[in-house]
DNA sequence: CTTGCACCTTAGAATCATTCCAATTGCCTG
DNA sequence: CAGGCAATTGGAATGATTCTAAGGTGCAAG
């Protein structure tokens, strides 16, 4: 499976296109966004990292997790106030909060139907990033990405 | 021009519907929600208020906001990390946040293409809120909602 | 009226995610 | 090895928001 490598070489590859390094740290938090993609906040990442590295600081993670987002690898997630969820999913993707359980889940977006989103503003306003967020409630026995 | 009453009336009713009473405080924020529709943050609120009721407190302006929102005659609208944002836009639409001058303008939505949306839930998903955002850089001279 | 009571407002303290800061530490280049 | 920049770290600081406890306010029943 050549996923591991795939991942391990793109980050490192994306952090030296940023002109940054590949330090353990980032390793080890992207790692961890990668096997459970579960939309965690920074301190859940914060508590998953300290199982592999116990000297880790959350002061790290937010910023690698800052790092991650600036090489668009991860994207943030924000529901209201929430603290920020962090997604390593770099598809063109919407999310839905399940107000009963808290739970994240993808949704994928087809081109035309961003089109179509997209075609709604007026002449002159340039849209670089669009975000589309569902609240309500999820099929219960959804094919979990875990 | 009868906007203003029926402003007052719809707020009176609206609260009344939730058992919930029609105070000084709550017309005030209400009032100065409809006058600037500029997305102001529950501070930018807060300062407006106080020129005509100086004496109210900043926790009654979330009071007041909070109520405002629960009764459906305002919206919030958060970017990012930023501090919450009022809207008393009661039609469809999505933000566009500007990221040069860091204003907010409403995009009105057709229904059509908030089916299209709608559309891209898989089975068993059922959304009660949708939330679209653009972030970008916007026309310069579109004529602004004060 | 006037008493009771539920609803509101208020000031200030508390919370909590996130950012900042200043001090190392690590790593590469010369 | 020396210099220097990039990263990491712990703890302090920030800032929006919420909580708390202590009065107000207004209506309804007696």
């Amino acid at each position: 499976m050549p996923a591991a490598t795939l991942n391990a070489d793109t980050l490192a590859q994306r952090l030296a296109d940023s002109g940054l390094r590949a330090t353990p740290q980032r390793e080890v938090v992207y790692e961890v966004l990668l096997k459970k993609r579960d939309h965690p906040t920074a301190d859940e990442v914060f508590a998953r990292v300290k199982a592999e590295r116990p000297t880790i600081s959350l002061a790290t993670v937010y910023n690698c997790l800052e790092t991650l987002v600036s090489c668009d690898l991860v994207r943030t997630v924000n529901f209201e106030r929430e603290p920020t969820r962090y997604c390593p999913n770099l598809r063109p993707h919407a999310h839905f909060h399940d107000d009963a359980t808290g739970r994240t889940h993808d949704i994928d977006l087809p081109p035309a139907v961003l089109e179509k989103v997209k075609a709604v503003l007026p002449r002159g306003f340039d849209a670089n990033s669009i975000e589309i967020t569902f609240r309500g409630k999820a099929a219960k026995a959804v094919a979990s990405n875990r």
